[in-house]
DNA sequence: TGAGTTATTGAGACTGAGTCTTAATATTGT
DNA sequence: ACAATATTAAGACTCAGTCTCAATAACTCA
């Protein structure tokens, strides 16, 4: 039949990734036991290349054009695992749709949506962050992660309000 | 025994609307130059009656049960006046899909979302609300609504995990 | 290394929420 | 009540996302 692929080493995986998410996958796909296959080495440096916010249906696109077919169910099984191991976060902007962010490791932001210009802008806060700890502790709740989303206008809509 | 109220047609309708947030939608229409129909009442009743948190499809269906037909496309419709008046919120808790939620009057709150038994707490808390106006000032963003959502684990299901 | 075992994939059918279209109907001002 | 106009119902339609299943690729271990 067909010639036989070169064989790998596990361990050799994680070291040669490239970025730190990167290789925080590959840990995580040999922990839950998953196979390290083309098609989702390519989804994840697809979206760990990109900096901003990104619909699924972008990634697949942005894949083709990079000659490298990976079908839509398998982006969005793809997207589903780095879900799992925190790398990626689903967000809703209202309006905007849904939309995906590559989580950079250790950091953590929240976001001004203008409803204006549709602008997003991240912020960060650590009063924010301790006062909302402080919140769950009282409420025995656990929490793993959170979202908040602070609609308005942005200053630059707001100086320029003439429509 | 005689009322002494005069029969002022339009102010009429809002005073005997029922709910405080049925004459905010009643002065809504007005405003808007909106007419009130029976499919409209319907929702907004329908709606204000009960207390936490609805899908679309839900309303349809119980109006349908009160032998109320109302089309899934005006129920629709009606829920984005409702959403403009503020009376109504979408929220989305991520696997749970798009939910939405009738907003009390003058009230305002987050919530905390189990991820394992998909409850959802409502709570509030006056210092991040102060906390996050200055943040707002802070950026020069105009913050006219806000979405706080922690996600996690509630006191009940920390307690018995054995899954 | 290579055969066997099992996970993964691609393609497209499918689903379901939500939107749009249009003729028919209800509401409003006069 | 009438005419003008807004609203509605029904179902076709759209589009993101999911599912199915046969084909294929990755890992395991002899």
């Amino acid at each position: 039949m067909a010639k036989s692929a070169p064989a790998r080493k596990s361990t050799e995986q994680a070291a040669r990734a490239g970025t730190p998410e990167k290789s925080e996958f590959l840990r995580f796909l040999e922990w839950k036991k998953l196979k390290r296959t083309r098609q989702r080495d390519a989804v994840a440096n697809e979206i760990f290349r990109g900096r901003g916010h990104f619909e699924p249906e972008e990634i697949v696109q942005r894949l083709k054009k990079n000659r490298t077919r990976v079908s839509r169910a398998t982006v969005y099984r793809t997207l589903e695992l780095l879900r799992e191991c925190q790398l990626v976060e689903k967000l809703d902007f209202g309006e905007a749709g849904a939309l995906y962010e590559h989580v950079h490791l250790g950091e953590h932001h929240d976001h001004f949506i203008c409803t204006r210009c549709g602008k997003v802008i991240e912020f960060h806060n650590a009063d924010l962050e301790a006062l909302q700890s402080g919140i769950c502790a009282k409420y025995g709740f656990h929490d793993t992660h959170h979202s908040l989303r602070i609609f308005g206008e942005c200053r630059e809509c707001r100086g320029s309000r003439n429509s």
